[in-house]
DNA sequence: TAAATAAAAGATAAAAAGATCTTTAAATAA
DNA sequence: TTATTTAAAGATCTTTTTATCTTTTATTTA
């Protein structure tokens, strides 16, 4: 459903803002041992989310990832079409070039009902919430 | 959401169940006509599914691909599941590798809704009737 | 100011997905 | 039987995704 930089991506700006509201900056070392993600390559995602502002940086000691105020608003979805765009919500299900309401595929009408339940979902999920529920013990990031 | 492989396996497979029922049979140069889809990669996934089972083929003049009487009672989910496994029905939304309904990642109950409704909708439709649909006009298998 | 820390940036590498080409085998029809 | 047709199979190639490594730049603290 998404791809591996969206999924390490979502799982480290939980605990950014986890480690935001503790207020702490999360180091990438921190992030990806508590995440299960490899370091380098989840550097790269949340350099990318850092550039288009869904995230801040600070380098030098004590530096890290956190997120201002403003950013602590984040939905899921912000990130998830920040790191895979919005073909998902989009595109055809089954690929079809010209495929539309007026000439649509043959699943068209299911697969839409499916996908706008899926971005609405997304849409109505605050990345805040997340952090709740992780520092109360009831989710995980990793085993 | 499928992969290219899945997108192109159910269009093909929606064309040959309705050749089958104009009584003939589908040949890989027509079905990549019809669908738009690259000949030999099309090729190899339509030899899997009729290795699986799931179409028939034969090869000479007036060979092709078709289905027998059992297999065109395919459902959606049978294609989907043949190519590209069940990952996107059992796996992880944020790939949390022991992620479970007693330990689950931060979207796995909502997350859960979305799938099993995508699910559900897969294993409700059949090929045959999108062919239906197709044959009266009423769907495109491209521009 | 100098040393240490940590992200940014750029280059590179490995793996997976997507796509193609060539040869072989089976079926049919002349 | 022989030529023709068409899928099967195997090898190969390309692109994208995933992952790593190295160097640079910014920040802090001593």
């Amino acid at each position: 459903m998404f791809s591996k930089a969206c999924e390490y991506g979502i799982r480290a700006v939980i605990f950014i803002v986890a480690r935001t509201e503790q207020g702490k900056r999360a180091g990438i070392k921190d992030i990806c041992k508590e995440i299960e993600a490899p370091e380098p390559f989840t550097a790269k995602i949340l350099q990318n989310l850092s550039r288009m502002g869904l995230v801040s940086s600070m380098k030098g000691p004590n530096g890290g990832f956190y997120v201002e105020p403003h950013q602590a608003q984040l939905k899921l979805i912000d990130v998830v079409k920040a790191i895979d765009g919005d073909k998902l919500f989009t595109g055809c299900g089954l690929g079809v070039k010209e495929c539309s309401e007026d000439k649509p595929c043959p699943i068209h009408h299911q697969f839409k009902a499916i996908r706008n339940s899926l971005q609405e979902m997304l849409e109505n999920i605050s990345v805040r919430e997340l952090t709740e529920d992780l520092s109360n013990g009831l989710v995980f990031l990793k085993k």
